[in-house]
DNA sequence: ATGAAAGCGCTAACAG
DNA sequence: CTGTTAGCGCTTTCAT
């Protein structure tokens, strides 16, 4: 690959002309400007990021840390943030955690090392906030938050109303009559499964139902917790007839022990998901899920972040709230009719 | 962030001493070694990966282009590509291509500006292969094409059976007496669709049926093409009773119009999809599929990536095709008692 | 075994 | 307006 050494040497000019060329950095002469631009065009030029980087302390890269692309939400999160990347000129490094804490500050270190720009973050479960991200400098590196927050972090957030949808789908279950109605929540070490749980209870509250702590079972957010913790509620003696499922993938497992016991959903299980995913509306019964913006939290976080980078945001760390939006459909239903509304096209590409 | 000479200054030792220590590339005395680990820790010391890189022209980085991360499949990919290039201690951009020639050129420009060792494609689908591909010097930045391949362009390959894993799917609908048995293919510029339809084919004649091309639907791989295309199948005066889709995505579409027009699956219409996801073995009828090794695709090709950038593979492109496996459920079967096989746990994280 | 010094490719003062 | 030059932080001869 051609340097700009070889560029200045072709076309007869001083490095730091063609590098004023190149970033337009500075009027240069028309005719130079040509022939400068012959050269790069036949040495088929291409400035060596990592030089421009060690120069300018800039690397136009910004790093992700999610627990695991190959769940759908999370892939959601990366697309939405890295499309809005795209556009301000920045590549985005991935880092998949699995969860687990010590994965998670590998990939920390490493992005740090190379030098990212910012970082976007969902941090993986545990007690405490992590040592490392507490002495993170955030004004060297700015960081935001996504999805989950830690109290004891400092830097942006962005979340969804975790505790505004729960509460619509608790009310939603409750406004059809349903009076036993359980809860799989994630991780309670995680706030937002935290959140979900509180926006359940709220729920109950407001429709004078006390609270069943038999009712409530701690999942972790992944599709055999909300298989076993769902046989675990079919056979209590005095089973739920409503059911709420903090995440999209716990509702995989639910289904899919429902099927297996037989129970029908919704006539003997009325069932609302947190997070809905394509598969909901086409699964049979379709699938009544409190939808998270997942593109526009990871295209938040990324706007939040190039606002940091710009200055266009400065001081105190904050916190966005995303709307989350309840879509009835026939799993907790069994008054309606098979749906046939327009078609939504929300399509991926191939 | 510290910088060597920092650590050279605080141990009182040469910035070479410090470099030999923290890379043991040479023997240095234990009395130096523990003061300069002593400064490295208490300033916090961390590399600066770009300098580095300037230095060595390595810079542990390959990228990956893909279509959308967003789909299940390439996520998987992308997975499995980055658990491999991880333990080698790489890291991995992602860009996201929409299937646009455009956008994949200017990720690959920004990855090769951005000095990676080493790249991984998946082609957006197009007439020919693209000029900037097919002048792209392998020799200095090795590439992996996954998944599809072109005819002409230089580069080693991973991809499924393609041809194999669809003979397979055409042939198990025949062998349950299905005489009219449709497909919908992908876009036949792309060579894995074409490899998909020759399987279809193949097989029909083992079964010495003839190729009704009224039954051969070309799709686009996404939701929606699934869904038209097979509407056109379902208004036709002699409608298949077996359907053959390319994709887990179309298939999505195929089922939506199933449903909407009151088709009964698999008594009214046999389906299996090529590329297997979690949601095809839980949904109403659940789905037979061709299960592609998505996760395996991602790693082999990192694996090859790797070998080629550490010399210990050379020469002339290697080509590796991966076996699919056919997985027979429901939506094939009417015959069949409803599963209650072991569950399987392929869990994501969450 | 250790250190001095050159240089990777680029940008940004600063001169001219 | 253009060129000279000094680094950015690191590795790597080459002396010592």
């Amino acid at each position: 690959m051609a340097t700009i050494q070889e560029v200045a040497l072709r076309s007869r000019v001083s490095t730091a002309t063609v590098s004023h060329v190149i970033n337009e950095s500075a009027y240069v002469n028309p005719k130079l400007h040509a022939r400068v631009m012959k050269a790069v065009r036949e040495l088929n030029y291409q400035p060596n990021a990592m030089a421009r980087s060690l120069r300018t302390k800039k690397t136009k890269t910004a790093g992700i840390v999610i627990p695991d692309i190959t769940n759908p939400f999370f892939a959601d999160v990366v697309r939405g943030a890295e499309d809005i990347l795209l556009q301000a000129g920045y590549t985005l490094i991935v880092g998949n955690s699995d969860g687990e804490t010590q994965k998670e500050e590998q990939y920390y270190r490493t992005f740090c090392s190379k030098q990212v720009d910012g970082l976007l973050v969902v941090v993986a479960p545990a007690d405490h906030p992590p040592e490392y991200l507490r002495r993170h400098n955030c004004e060297a590196i700015p960081i935001v938050y996504l999805d989950r927050l830690y109290r004891g972090l400092r830097g942006d957030g962005v979340t969804a109303d975790n505790s505004g949808g729960s509460y619509d789908a608790a009310c939603h279950l409750l406004a059809l009559g349903h009076r036993r109605v359980a809860i799989i929540t994630g991780p309670l070490q995680l706030q937002n499964a935290r959140m979900r749980l509180e926006g359940y209870k709220r729920a109950l509250d407001h429709y004078h139902v006390e609270v069943d702590n038999e009712l409530i079972r701690e999942g972790q957010f992944d599709v055999r917790s909300g298989y076993d913790q769902t046989k675990a509620l079919l056979s209590l003696r005095n089973r739920p007839t409503g059911l709420f499922v903090s995440n999209a993938l716990m509702t995989m497992g639910s289904l899919r022990a429902l099927f297996e016991c037989r129970v029908r959903c919704p006539e003997e299980m009325a069932l609302v998901s947190f997070d809905d995913i394509l598969w909901f509306d086409l699964s049979r019964p379709s699938i009544s899920a409190v939808s998270q913006p997942a593109y526009a939290l990871g295209a938040k976080a990324a706007e939040m972040l190039l606002k940091r980078l710009s200055g266009r945001l400065t001081g105190r760390p904050r916190h966005k709230v995303l709307e989350t939006e309840l879509l009835v459909r026939d799993s907790s239903n069994c008054h309606r009719e098979l749906a046939e509304e327009k078609t939504q096209w929300t399509d991926v590409a191939y």
